[in-house]
DNA sequence: ATCTTATATTCCTTGACAGTTATATAACTG
DNA sequence: CAGTTATATAACTGTCAAGGAATATAAGAT
């Protein structure tokens, strides 16, 4: 069975997560934005709706898709474990270039 | 070519990630951590190292490999536009369960 | 009823991936 | 040098995903 990685790692699928994350889409509204066929949309929206990411809201012929943000969470709490190393690096980049610039002061 | 987003969506890597996130780890003491066989692991190194995430140092035969998490920061900028959207339905939850304890309350 | 609109499903092709076994490479050991 | 240890690569297999074209379904509209 796929995964909430496994869903946000395909490319189409973030993009219509960043859609709906503004307001719900019609799976033609999408189709529209997305330059894939209306097929592969409703595919893309299907693999969304088994990992709970989006939900829909049948209004007579049209599928209102809605963003559910919850099982992000799981992707958001492994990546959050190495927030501080991928900053720790940013901080030294940041103390690097600061060293730079006063060295460059000292060439004055 | 293969992205980061592809990279931390395998559970693989993930824990290999995981693993290399302690302190570095040779391609054997990952084996056997790891329930994959030893090409498994180098194949998936090899991946790892492909996105960035990862780098060899070489110590006469044994390779030692290190985290490298500056890609990961794609993944977490990605994420974290999602935050207060997860949080803010934790927080309801939250409401949710205070509002339930205090009725519990009224009714002693 | 018929036609149109909106969406889903089926079937198909193509391509890639994870993991395995077998083999190659490279360096150390005695 | 022969043997061993550590890792990488090649070749193969089974599986599965992404997308398209064609078709089915379902709900208006006339």
């Amino acid at each position: 069975m796929i995964t909430t990685f496994d869903a946000v790692a395909n490319p189409t699928r973030r993009q219509i997560l960043d859609l709906l994350r503004v307001r719900p889409h019609t799976v033609n509204e999408l189709v529209e934005l997305l330059d894939i066929s209306q097929p592969g949309v409703s595919k893309q929206l299907k693999v969304l709706r088994e990992v709970g990411l989006v939900q829909v809201r049948h209004e007579a012929q049209k599928h209102w898709y809605g963003l559910c943000p919850e099982p992000l969470a799981e992707v958001f709490n492994w990546v959050v474990n190495y927030r501080s190393l991928i900053e720790e690096r940013y901080e030294r980049l940041d103390e690097l270039l600061k060293n730079m610039q006063e060295e460059e002061q000292n060439n004055d």
